[in-house]
DNA sequence: CGCGACGTTGATTTGCCTCAACGATTGTGG
DNA sequence: CCACAATCGTTGAGGCAAATCAACGTCGCG
């Protein structure tokens, strides 16, 4: 049953009474998404903060000259929003794309608030899940700040292997920083290296 | 009396009771430091997390080649700390150094869950400000992939025209990514920009 | 089969860095 | 109160990492 992937997510970080889990579990909304779809679009509000059960999505931004510059990819397990768009209910600035067919829980802000008015512990859940986000954003700025695009490609590979996988290398140059071509052009070169 | 601005900036978010507010004052701690004196080091663990009554503070990693890449400067009513360290008492990433002199309270890790623990709304307090400081962030990381340097230099000016004031040019570029010497390049191109 | 999405390759260009030298401003001790 | 150092900012010459552009391969799929 897959409530209980969430469930365990929670109680990693807080310990939930019997009854509180099953409040959770009733506000609860499921939604399957095909390959390609959107969960948002740049511009909309975005009216969930949504779960991840299975499959895998990403969250970008496209700017002026319709080059795509990706937030953050979302697996299993993974919360995704657009935040700001979320909280303040002003369009969001970020496109969120389904990149193979994804099922999640969705909340809206209402039921969220809710959830934490009712049972005070998911606000701590919350909390200290946004303050592992919030470390894990400024060490990808630092890293782009002090990294070269090799040295951030590796340690990509490394860190989401899982990730580097499934999703297409213009997506994985996307998030890096740097265009496909030069990207195919580095694994190029780390092939070269291993040889001699 | 100082310990309003704190009371202030939480009731912006949650309202406290008249004993809770008395109960979190019972934990403060005040501390002042000097203009160049570090609240953290990179390599130590960051025991404490400051909120800023005056001053100003650059938070930064310095590289292997000694080059500083700045994460955030914090003001007044600000929070800063390096978060990675502080919850999970590793060595700390960054370094936290006053610009001024700086005035903060701090509250070391088990104080902060002790308060936690007898003020739930606390727990929503800082969630809702790591909400923000994580939007904040995302939209940082946006920027540096999509934004040429001056087009970040004058988004910075804007949005931060108080830090860009009291900070050294060098600091200014070092958040922005670029060295001191292309920042006074592009600053210089703004000047024969406006004349023509 | 043929089309569309993705990846590769090479030639050329460019935004930004590096290095080195030189002002300007500030603060500090004699 | 001046001299001098330290810190910060500016300028220019030259170099490199990565972008751009254009063409061509390749693979999966209707």
């Amino acid at each position: 049953m897959k409530e209980k992937v969430l469930l365990n997510c929670i109680s990693k970080y807080v310990q939930l009474t019997v009854e509180e889990n099953s409040f959770l579990l009733s506000k609860i909304n499921t939604r399957k998404y095909l390959k390609g779809q959107y969960i948002v679009q740049q511009g909309d509000v975005c009216n969930f903060n949504s779960f991840i059960i299975s499959g895998c999505t990403k969250t970008f931004y496209t700017d002026k000259k319709g080059n795509e510059h990706i937030v953050l990819f979302a697996e299993a397990n993974w919360w995704c929003s657009d935040l700001g768009s979320f909280i303040s209910k002003t369009p969001a600035d970020y496109n969120i794309q389904c990149i193979e067919t994804t099922e999640v829980f969705q909340f809206s802000y209402a039921t969220r608030e809710e959830l934490c008015d009712n049972i005070p512990k998911l606000d701590r859940f919350f909390r200290k899940i946004l303050e592992k986000a919030l470390v894990t954003s400024q060490k990808r700025i630092v890293r782009n700040l002090s990294l070269s695009a090799i040295e951030r490609y590796l340690l990509f590979c490394k860190e989401y292997p899982t990730i580097e996988q499934r999703v297409s290398q213009y997506m994985v140059a996307s998030y890096l920083g740097i265009t496909k071509e030069f990207l195919s052009k580095l694994k190029k070169s780390l092939i070269y290296e291993n040889k001699s």
